[in-house]
DNA sequence: CTGTTAGCGCGTTCAA
DNA sequence: TTGAACGCGCTAACAG
């Protein structure tokens, strides 16, 4: 049985050409019923088994997408990534995964295995500190779409989906100035980041709208790691006008500022709230969780990511070329974990 | 630039043969210099590379294994993931991934997606609930070899990592009854899972030799899900005999056991003292963390997992018969939580 | 309705 | 030191 069954095995037993197989197997039309018949009779006995990297190799195409994540064992990614998983399995599509662990470099070391690899199609969530896209505008020579997600670069002509964080922060904003916060702290992300821009613009308008004064000095920014939190909230908790409230990058920036705090006897949602982004669902038995969070819908980012490359991948093979990027921006929406039954400090 | 340079192209604008382009890039030695450089040369200007559909179509490999976990948003499963992609990406490898989400049935069907790929070969954790392994056994008609690793079917000829729960619910035992506890509850996994008889065995072992009477009533078992974690806690409770300690099949039961007794009331380590496995690093964020919890090594489990498909994967190229099952067990070690900063209830 | 032919890109004999 | 020929398994254009 080491030796799989192949079109023309099948042929010679039945004495026809290996068209004709193949054909019969496609459900070609233009076969009569009675060889149809034969030929699936004895493909099934023999276990037949179309070899797909043959067809692969011949059609010029892998039926693989390659996606990039940052970090998996982060839930919104995992999340995000079940997502794609689920649906190119639906359309028949394989996957290579590859973690670029926040690190630019090796992220680029993947895009150069995934199109070595001649993937279909490629999407993305950028490492944290990638400023250069080189690497992904190089794909366009090859034909290689690539849908960004999430995480997305901060230039026009690509295809994306992510959260609208601008309106998300203006909506956690105007949580915390109506619970009558005035002094709100802000620890962002890498400027590199449209998210993070997008957070800082949210920032900045809901204070003006208000109408407060902008302090910049409130807005420091964390390269996300434990250290890069302690030393932002450091700044933070010694300036002269004492903070209130604090947004954070994410669930995992709070969870850090959060523990500085403690550790610092600040309490928790008292002394200052904690509001943050990604609502992540262990959250639920953390100590001290943000009062809030921002969902940013990582099963819908992700699916809508597919959606758009799929599309993409039909449009190359009737030839017709790309107008236009697709753009889907979600709104996100403020979760509060009153749900949580047990309340601590 | 969309068509990429062959091996062909370069040989009709050197006037020279295809197979002499092949061997010049491979660096044959009967190839002269002369020709070599000039090949080099026109092959670096077009940014020729190998079509590797081609070579693999053509080598009857993928250079690709599958990959078939539960769910990786546990961090457990997504470190020996990362393991995996690391220690095959060195390899030239790529990795097709695949979630079970703990059905049989989408086990099942990756499975023959991933033989409709041909994978080269499988790295496993089964799912919660997988009994039959007919899907796995089948594949060695193809000659597709798999590892399992942690999540590993309880039967014999196969490739395994895992790490030794007998032993390692020994040592969880053994600190509980050092510390004094008489009754000890523990909330068991589904008992086709090997991992769950390891834990079973260990824990009658610590008991008889200590020596106590083993009371099969404490020991339940969960389906891992919430409401299954609850039922199971809910009926230890009701006991007469109270227990003081409880041992949890890993930390997300353990989250869930901790906090249906938070909701009763319960005292977390003091009134009952937790101990579980898995030792997943979110812990340190949480509520009321376990006392202690089982390292299981998931990079180690996953680097070594990938260690013996390559290992196999030599092996039948130089197409010598598979002799002995490769069988890779480590010794969990019991980690305290004792460097938590924040003390809770 | 079916067979013949050709070719996808590469590596690998066998011959020169 | 090089070239010609072949085949991997399959599909598709062309020819009956």
């Amino acid at each position: 049985m080491k030796n799989l069954a192949t079109i023309t095995e099948i042929a010679q037993k039945l004495q026809i050409s290996a068209s004709t197989v193949s054909r019969a197997l496609h459900d070609h039309h233009s076969i009569g019923l009675r060889t149809k018949m034969r030929v699936r009779q004895l493909a099934g006995e023999l276990n037949y088994e179309p070899n797909q990297a043959a067809i692969r190799f011949q059609q010029r195409r892998t039926a693989t997408i390659g996606v990039i994540l940052p970090e998996l064992s982060e839930s919104f990614f995992s999340a995000a990534f079940s997502a794609i998983e689920d649906s190119s399995f639906n359309c028949n599509y394989s996957i290579f995964l590859g973690q670029s662990h926040d690190s630019e470099v090796k992220e680029k070391q993947i895009v150069e295995a995934m199109k070595a690899r001649r993937v279909d199609g490629l999407i993305v969530s950028i490492a944290k500190n990638t400023t250069n896209y080189d690497h992904f505008e190089m794909l366009k020579k090859y034909d290689i779409p690539v849908v960004f997600f999430d995480r997305i670069p901060n230039i026009s002509d690509i295809h994306y989906v992510n959260c609208n964080m601008e309106s998300g922060t203006l909506k956690a904003m105007n949580f915390l100035l109506k619970s009558g916060h005035r002094i709100i702290g802000m620890i962002n992300g890498p400027e590199n980041l449209f998210a993070s821009q997008q957070r800082m613009e949210g920032y900045i308008k809901a204070m003006k709208s208000h109408p407060l004064k902008f302090d910049p000095s409130l807005v420091l920014s964390s390269d996300l790691t434990k250290e890069g939190t302690e030393k932002a909230m450091g700044q933070l908790l010694s300036l002269k006008r004492k903070i209130t409230a604090l947004i954070a990058f994410n669930d995992y920036v709070a969870l850090d500022a959060i523990q500085f705090a403690r550790e610092r006897n600040i309490r928790i949602n008292e002394d200052i709230t904690f509001v943050s982004y990604s609502n992540m669902p262990m959250s639920y038995h953390t100590a001290c969780p943000p009062v809030a969070s921002l969902e940013q819908f990582p099963y819908q980012q992700g699916e809508k990511a597919t959606e758009i490359l799929m599309e993409l991948l039909n449009k190359k093979e009737s030839e017709s070329p790309i107008v236009s990027y697709k753009k889907i921006t979600l709104e996100s929406h403020l979760a509060f974990h009153k749900s949580r039954l047990i309340t601590t400090v």
